[in-house]
DNA sequence: GGGACGTTTGACAACGTTGTCAGCAACCCT
DNA sequence: AGGGTTGCTGACAACGTTGTCAAACGTCCC
């Protein structure tokens, strides 16, 4: 920026002052200042100027994310991204594979590089050590899981209500033995499904029956081993309901390999993708990863733009999307 | 840190050297600032520090990618990130939607946040604007495609000779009408798998018949229907190769409306979730976005800890996976 | 006792930018 | 002509941090 002055002849803050398009600058200087900066390839620091600046915006937002590399975090990404890039912030994102650990490393990364705003899918059991971040002005929105011991806004799906609809679905086929297949107990989302699960057959005054309920299942083999274990036993279930995509691949994987994926019917939760081109296509309870991206987004920016009204939940409703899977009947 | 220096009695230098760990503060001022860092909650501007610092390093990098939202990107995305989460250093990211001013401005976005880095999945035909942020000392290193007018590292997959190999498996179980669904020309990965179609071809001592070889398909529904269109003419292929993922699911989808998935060969490039589980299995000629993630991350630490080589260029090698659809024999 | 030396500490300037304020010229009004 | 207003410009300090350098102190040796 020096160097553009001295070409231009004119001191740094009237650079400063063309740079930010700030009004009050006769044309002729202007020119002479635009014309220098282009000469010099001049590109404004913005860490410098955000450090200056009153109101020390760095028009950049932090994003944990439970792993980039999932299609459900990645359209949150690109959601976010979306509505970001309307005001020309740029996000940093970073997974957090369930480690809670993981979760503070990163907030404390972002932190120190003064980002404007932060949405997070939480890993661990307790927020609380974003109290000071949050007072000192650091606006969080919390996806996917509410927050623990912090006081913030949060767009969460509604997992307990979607897993009801989703059993139900199965119960009225007549399914009367429908297995339960949840992801690890410590998951917020896990634990609304599984308590979803118990809605529905309480609403068809049935009781679940513990040998058709496996949790704790996080990866796509162990949903298959257990899958495996359940149709093996002396009284099978004739429908699963899985709380999760690689859970419900699994399932999807065991009743291929026993030959039974046309006869034991199948909901899974999550959408995933091609779900309507396997045999049988796979009826799901599906999600919406866009929308709740773009809703947190707005939100965060509602906060940056001064609403300071008290935090909100925002709930975001499940599709069921029947495709053939979730609409066999059991054996007569 | 003005506060944390008052409340330990000490300069705010010292609160700067214990902060950094540099050696030669006595132990009991050490300690006296830990404890004061502890009870303001203090937290280093990471920001000012890098402006100060006499090596300007932010710890952050820039990815441009095609669209996060797409798996490709999302596991390149988190190749990358492991690999920086070792150095401590957070990763900005961006799509692109191969929209050339949108490459251009973000590049400008991040490099106005003074990244130490870029890696960049190229979108548009022209990467000399980056020259004089590259010479003012900003590692860039390329991926999937190569830079072009600009000299710099790049990851790319062997693009060529996978769709050759692709294409050779067909035509080992005998197939002579192959088709090619083609992604958009201007994308240099699309051209050299085309190139890479014609040389199987010209490997068999087979010409390609002009009516088989539809390019410029970007989405699905535009694959489907080139796909069916060539199912239906008087003399159609008997295996189809399709350059790309979104391309190889609609020639699926308009294999499965005609019937013919059992009855037509299929091989696509690049993998995807779930090709295992469809019927048949799809046969695929596998990158390993990964591995060039990796890649392309240590290239850029590598230039970033001084390595001054010329600009190198890395070929991760493709592989066939088959499983079934594209080991269908053509009718006797 | 005094000088040389090493260790620990702090004052100050600087990184690239912007907020504040003062200076100056030109104009308007009485 | 004098005073006020307006428009444009620049000097300077400041944002939060670190590099440089010098001061202060203690230790050791002759």
């Amino acid at each position: 920026m020096r160097d553009v002055a001295a070409l231009a002849r004119v001191s740094l803050k009237t650079v400063s002052r063309v740079v930010n398009r700030e009004p009050g600058v006769s044309p002729a200087l202007t020119a002479r200042v635009e014309r220098a900066a282009r000469q010099l390839d001049f590109v404004p620091d913005l860490t410098a100027s955000s450090l200056r600046r009153a109101d020390r915006q760095s028009a950049t937002i932090g994003l944990l994310l439970k792993n980039i590399a999932n299609p459900f975090s990645a359209s949150l990404y690109r959601a976010v991204e979306d509505v970001a890039r309307a005001r020309g912030v740029v996000a940093f994102a970073g997974s957090l594979d369930e480690d809670a650990d993981r979760e503070r490393d990163l907030a404390g990364l972002f932190a120190a590089r003064r980002v404007d705003g932060l949405i997070v899918v939480p890993a661990g059991k307790d927020q609380s050590y974003l109290q000071k971040e949050q007072q000192a002005g650091l606006p969080i929105v919390f996806v996917d899981r509410p927050p623990s011991f912090l006081d913030a806004d949060a767009i969460l799906t509604d997992n307990r209500e979607g897993a009801r609809v989703g059993v139900r679905h199965l119960l009225r086929f007549g399914h009367r033995r429908v297995a339960y297949l949840g992801d690890l107990l410590t998951i917020t989302t896990a634990r609304e499904r599984h308590d979803g699960y118990l809605d529905a057959l309480a609403g068809a005054r049935l009781t679940a029956d513990p040998d058709l309920v496996r949790d704790d299942l996080h990866t796509s083999d162990e949903a298959e081993s257990a899958a495996l274990d359940l149709m093996g036993r002396a009284l099978p279930p004739t429908a699963i309901f899985a709380s999760q995509n690689l859970v419900t691949i699994g399932a999807i994987r065991a009743l291929r390999r026993l030959g039974l994926q046309h006869r034991v019917a199948l909901v899974g939760f999550d959408d995933f993708l091609l779900a309507d081109l396997l045999e049988p296509a796979v009826t799901v309870v599906a999600q919406d990863p866009a929308t709740i991206g773009r809703v947190a987004a707005e939100t965060l920016f509602r906060r940056l733009d001064g609403d300071g009204s008290p935090a909100s939940t925002v709930i975001v409703p499940t599709r069921l999307i029947p495709r053939g899977s979730g609409e066999i009947p059991p054996p007569a």
